[in-house]
RNA sequence: GGCACCAUGGCGGAGUGGCCACGCACCGGAUUGCAAAUCCGAUUACCCCGGUUCGAUUCCGGGUGGUGCCUCCA
């Protein structure tokens, strides 16, 4: 019941930014494929927008895993815990700015793992690279790629020729932006050129041989990608805004520090918009991952995610959420049925997933198979039986196909990071017992009500069961169930 | 102004040179005491104008419309 992809399906195929077109992916050492993540600034909260780049790269990660091991994907998403505004609130608060980094890296990483993201393999931190940093600023320097000014220091863009390749700017065009008589801006040669070490700020400051300061926002991630992935890695993410300048500027700057090309795949993925909007802080329109794990389970907003393609703006709605929740509950009641009787399928148990995967993740496209699949499953329910082991070459019962399609659908769903619940734990998770034993009494309210054929008393049931947060379910056997609304 | 991306039914959103996406909503029916959940069924689409082709929503050109980036925003 899965469909299958016609193109070939043989190799992962990525649309590479720099190159503007979709190429095989080939892994420098497929023992070792590395990618690197563009991580938060922690000084507030991530918003959905954040979550979408994260979700976008987990969901790379557990593909190349699946790919090439488990244990030959090495994934670096940095944390950025120093910078402008981060100094900025801990200056306003009167706290070291660690009190604030922790606390948001904190609270992104618990997000994400509600998004059922898995862990990054390395998590660099930028104040625990600085050495790194320094590094690769002192060979710019040596080697006339950077200049330094009245205690900054400046990659000089005009000595990068491939300056502008990634996002398609020229270094004309950027002089167009040139803002005269702003601050950096007099300390520069060109406009486009851009800081590498500033001077310290409010006390947070490392020593360096350029003098006493910290590090502009660019050399952060060189540096780390560097220190835990090596010079060239694989692949590259990051969102579509981060095109420029930022990597751009790393593109520069560890090109020319280590004469190599620093990433050999770039992945973008495209905004999130709240309806038509952008989601801006100007506009009020900024939705925070940390709200909406309050409202709705993290599988939830990640299959509202992963409803679009990576490289296609999403609209997020309330509807959006609604409808992801609705596929989920139909498919956990698959699962639920099925739990006991899965198959035994010695063959590949990504069946059809993968091949949906290898055109640049098709993610959507396996979301509307999945549901196909389960959709199939539970309609031929009735032919289910716990039944004898199948014998795949001389053809299955309805009983054993159906069982099978459910199967598919779960392995799948698991490839994506969905579904990754007990049924009974989904329906009924996060009660406590004496919400539960509540929730019991109202739904044999229910049950015995209709068992007298006192409807009164039975539409009160169902009411007050409303009014508790939950639904009840009326069994054919005349039982009644309830799960979370 | 420069660069980049996009344009599909009420909404979201895939994909394809000729046949069905799919989901949600809506409508009809089954089931139900009435509902819910579930099942069956129906309806709605490919921005405009040229071109290539036996045939284009899908390829090419132009137009129109929308979005993003252009110095620290995923």
């Amino acid at each position: 019941m899965t469909d299958t992809p016609t193109q070939d399906t043989q190799k992962l195929t990525l649309y590479n930014s720099l190159t503007r077109r979709k190429e095989t992916f080939t892994p420098i050492n497929p023992k070792r494929v590395t990618m690197y993540n563009c991580g938060p600034t922690v000084y507030s909260y991530a918003h959905i927008g954040n979550a979408r780049a994260a979700v976008v790269a987990d969901v790379l990660f557990r593909v190349l895993r699946h790919i090439y091991g488990e244990d030959a994907v090495e994934y670096a998403r940095n944390i950025t815990d120093v910078d402008d505004k981060i100094i900025a609130a801990a200056t306003e608060q009167g706290v070291p700015i660690s009190d604030i980094t922790e606390k948001y890296a904190r609270i992104y990483n618990e997000n994400l793992a509600a998004l059922n993201c898995l862990p990054p393999t390395h998590q660099p931190k930028a104040t625990e690279n600085i050495g790194g940093m320094i590094d690769i600023i002192q060979t710019l320097l040596k080697d006339d790629y950077a200049y330094a000014s009245e205690g900054h220091v400046f990659f000089d863009v005009s000595k990068y020729d491939d300056y502008g390749k990634l996002s398609g700017n020229t270094l004309d065009a950027l002089r167009g932006g040139d803002r005269v008589g702003e601050g950096e801006v007099a300390r520069k040669k060109n406009a486009a050129d851009f800081v590498l070490w500033k001077p310290e700020l409010d006390g947070v400051g490392w020593d360096a041989p350029f003098g006493r300061g910290r590090p502009g926002w660019h050399i952060e991630c060189s540096a780390m990608a560097r220190d835990t992935l090596g010079e060239t890695i694989d692949i590259h993410c990051g969102g579509v805004d981060l095109k420029f300048p930022h990597h751009e500027n790393e593109i520069a700057q560890s090109n020319c520090a280590h004469g190599k090309p620093m990433a050999n795949y770039w992945v973008h993925n495209e905004f999130l918009n709240m309806g038509s909007t952008k989601m801006s802080k100007s506009l009020g329109n900024v939705t925070l991952i940390d709200d909406l794990l309050k409202d709705w389970d993290g599988e939830v907003i990640r299959l509202a995610l992963l409803k679009a393609h990576y490289r296609s703006e999403l609209s997020w709605s309330e509807d959006l959420l609604k409808e992801s929740k609705e596929n989920l509950d139909s498919w956990y009641r698959v699962k639920d049925f099925f739990a006991y009787d899965l198959p035994d399928w010695s063959g590949d148990s990504s069946r059809g997933a993968f091949s949906y995967f290898m055109s640049d993740l098709q993610v959507p496209t396996l979301i509307s198979s999945i549901g196909r699949g389960f959709s199939y499953a539970w309609k031929h329910r009735e032919d289910h039986t716990p039944s004898e082991p199948m014998e795949y070459d001389k053809g299955l019962t309805g009983a054993q196909e159906s069982s099978l399609t459910a199967y598919i659908s779960i392995t799948q769903c698991n490839l994506l990071g969905l579904l990754q619940k007990d049924p009974e734990e989904w329906f009924k998770g996060g009660a406590s017992d004496d919400e539960t034993s509540a929730f019991d009494a109202i739904a044999s309210k229910r049950a015995e009500a209709r068992k007298a054929k006192d409807w009164a008393a039975a539409d009160a049931a169902r009411d007050e069961a409303a009014a508790a947060g939950i639904a009840l379910e009326d069994q054919p056997d005349g039982t009644t169930v309830w799960r979370k609304a």
